[in-house]
DNA sequence: CTATAATTCGTTTTT
DNA sequence: CGAATTATAG
């Protein structure tokens, strides 16, 4: 075999290990940043490369569909070859393509509709008026909470006994959980956590079904192994019980998804559960510097439940991680923009810089500050291109085109734009559904024939299903581009936002037009739809030179040079919550979770902590995080103002408008000119009226101002 | 049915 | 403090 292919080169000892170890379970301790990924392709490579395997013998699972992504881009420009037939994507993306293949055989029709967590609360919110449940405290969020974790455990209704029933709401919660998966199959509908626990039933109750599977895949590959949970675990194990060709990589300290569910037993237990499991540890770091490394390490030591690594690296030994106490989280945001500054005039880049925080409400001081200071900065995480509220309702009205049974698009849009059908009208409409057995829409195209609702009401129902009923004629007849302009356009949905004079208005439309972008590259609206409930992802900001600003949980798998790590106090970091309520175990995920943070950082990191900080609107003192008494002295310096004021810009006091910023000469602007402003940061020039401006600003959507308080950049 | 006032309640969120 | 429900008046 002298075919050479370079997937090998240039891999450790160890990634070798991991790489070549091709058969029986194999278990990759992947510390951060020793290259978990490349190991995971090239072990990928490997095994098509020497015709172990055909690429559709292979399942390769992720949690992210960037992830996902990744791989499937990185292994195809290794290999040259086609990679056809691959079983490639997260565990719902692959759960919902078993699902759809055996439907009938589980009381679903193919099409199934995937809920999102949106969805689900609406159901659960029926069941409960359904059940005369109005308990203040039990919200719908709750009840999907749970039902959410049984699910998580591989629990169907049936299993759900004892142990999980200890609560005093329990029972009552199994009982909607009972009737919350009747409801789905009625609508013909699965929820995230139903496309693992389908599958698990699938393949209890048809042997033969789960044969055809573990026939097929001879090799399975599994990454982030420790933020599985019980029922992924369930599954991988199914799928693997005959070829024992399971390989999963993973970072025991990097599990911080325990309260979703995961399950770093999981990982802890790998020995056990796959009986004669190789275990291959990956601690040579590739990223940062050995200080960090150490502070990382000593860190983490502090945590009883782990497998145990010790990483280790060639590059110099660099700073020690830096530690700044501040008054206040107004001075924090100061300082640490302060220091922005300074890494940007020594050559560092902002895209090489980020602010990780515990929670997303921390951020907003820095906005605000940033803003103020004229440092670009991005916010990763919020909302999501197919959670916005105009995004969501677009899909319901494409989702009742393709299927006018589904009832929840239906109730999602019969009143948007307002069309004057309100609650009580909806309910009679539910009431009959239910005792009748029909959906909405069927229901309401028999009650606009009779008297029981008002005559204003009745002709606007009617016009809704005369509405749906042309446009589910479109589906199959009209490209479905055409046909989403179309809807939009005759529900009058485009007009109401037209209408709409608030400052996001015409962001919506944008977003509007966005989609409508998206799914003109899809070859029908089916696998849009598809595509759009489990793998839309956020509009890429695009990686502009700016200082990224994001929780610490959304900075797991990536990297910068310089890491501010703010707010580590106790309440704030490890939460309030934490501290209250949660046990060892809590706090070691939170330990996990600095421990993350912390090995983002290629060459510095700086822990800030705030004596005072407003939380909920109200003042509160807090003291230093327990983690920052747990790194070691010998990698840590303290900056104190008293020592090295002579390094560090003093404050500034606030910047007035009237006195920062120079007033521009007028009419020295034109369209499309980038400016700066000092309430909404950078925008671009859209239109110039003498000395009034619309100014599309990149974080504060459209607005108008004059030109004096426009700088040009 | 809809627009406004009053109130409640606050982590993290890969799908 | 501020968003996001929920109660109340129009």
């Amino acid at each position: 075999m002298t075919e050479t292919f370079n997937h090998l080169a240039a891999l450790n000892a160890e990634q070798l290990k991991a790489v070549e170890n091709t058969e029986g379970p194999l278990l990759v301790l992947a510390g951060a940043g020793t290259g978990k990924t490349r190991v995971l392709i090239a072990r990928l490579v490997n095994i098509l490369v020497q015709n172990k395997a055909y690429p559709s013998q292979i399942l390769a699972v992720t949690f992210t569909n960037k992830a996902a992504l990744e791989m499937k881009e990185r292994t195809a420009v290794l290999l040259g070859r086609s990679l056809d037939g691959l079983w490639l994507g997260t565990f719902h993306s692959i759960g919902a393509r078993i699902l759809r293949r055996h439907a009938e055989v589980l009381g679903f029709t193919p099409n199934f509709t995937i809920l999102d967590s949106d969805d689900q609360e609406r159901v659960i919110k029926q069941l409960l008026q359904l059940e005369g449940i109005d308990d203040k405290k039990q919200t719908a969020k709750v009840f999907a909470n749970i039902i959410g974790g049984w699910k998580d455990r591989g629990l169907i209704p049936e299993k759900v006994t004892g142990d999980y029933l200890t609560w005093d709401k329990s029972h009552q919660a199994l009982h909607l959980y009972k009737l919350y998966q009747e409801r789905l199959q009625l609508i013909n509908a699965m929820d995230f956590g139903d496309l693992l626990l389908h599958c698990l039933t699938l393949f209890t109750k048809y042997p033969d079904i789960l044969q055809s599977y573990t026939e097929r895949f001879k090799y399975i590959l599994v990454d982030e192994y420790q933020d599985t949970n019980v029922a992924q675990y369930l599954w991988l194990r199914l799928l693997a019980q005959s070829s024992q060709n399971i390989c999963c990589v993973g970072d025991d300290d990097q599990s911080i998804y325990g309260w979703r569910g995961a399950e770093v037993g999981n990982i802890l237990r790998f020995e056990k559960d796959f009986p004669g499991a190789k275990i291959v540890r990956l601690e040579q770091n590739y990223r940062s510097t050995p200080a960090i490394l150490a502070a990382a390490s000593e860190l983490i030591s502090h945590n009883k439940s782990r497998l145990g690594k010790t990483l280790w690296t060639e590059r110099d030994r660099g700073d020690p991680v830096f530690i700044k106490s501040v008054w206040d989280s107004l001075e924090e945001a100061r300082w640490t923009g302060g220091e922005i500054e300074n890494f940007q005039r020594k050559g560092t880049v902002l895209s090489e810089m980020a602010i990780l925080v515990r929670a997303g409400f921390q951020t907003r001081e820095f906005e605000e500050t940033f803003m103020s200071m004229a440092i670009p900065y991005r916010i990763v995480g919020g909302l999501r291109f197919y959670e916005r509220q105009e995004i969501r309702d677009a899909l319901a009205y494409l989702r009742l085109a393709a299927q006018p049974k589904d009832d929840l698009a239906f109730e999602r849009v019969i009143n948007m734009p307002r069309r004057g059908i309100g609650k009580a009208t909806v309910q009679k409409m539910h009431l009959v559904a239910r005792s009748s057995r029909q959906s909405l829409f069927e229901v309401t195209k028999s009650l606009v024939e009779t008297d029981e609702v008002r005559d204003k009401t009745r002709t606007a129902l009617r016009k809704f299903i005369q509405d749906i009923e042309r446009w589910h004629q479109l589906v199959f007849t009209t490209p479905q581009e055409e046909l989403t302009k179309i809807i939009l356009d005759e529900s009058g949905y485009t007009w109401m936002w037209k209408q709409e004079k608030s400052a996001d208005a015409e962001g919506r439309l944008e977003n509007l037009k966005e989609l409508v972008t998206a799914i003109a590259e899809f070859p029908s609206l089916a696998e849009f739809l598809e595509h759009v409930s489990l793998v839309m992802e956020n509009t890429s900001n695009a990686s502009e030179n700016s200082v990224t600003l994001m929780t610490m949980h959304a900075a797991k798998g990536l990297e910068f040079s310089v890491v501010f790590l703010t707010g580590w106090e106790e309440g704030i970091f490890p939460s309030q919550r934490t501290l209250l309520e949660g046990s060892d175990k809590e706090i070691e995920e939170e330990r996990r979770l600095a421990y993350v943070a912390l090995t983002r950082a290629k060459k510095n990191v700086y822990v800030t902590f705030a004596s005072n900080r407003r939380v909920h609107g109200q003042w509160q003192h807090n003291l230093p995080s327990r983690f920052i008494k747990e790194l070691p002295p010998e990698h840590i310096c303290f900056l104190d103002t008293s020592v090295i004021s002579h390094k560090i810009r003093p404050i500034q006091a606030p910047i007035r408008t009237t006195d920062a910023i120079p007033f521009a000469p007028k009419g020295k602007y034109k369209q499309g000119d980038r400016v700066f402003h000092l309430k909404f940061g950078y925008g671009t020039i859209q239109q110039v009226d003498h000395d009034r401006l619309v100014i599309d600003f990149d974080h504060a959507g459209v607005k108008k101002v004059l030109e004096s308080f426009i700088q040009l950049r």
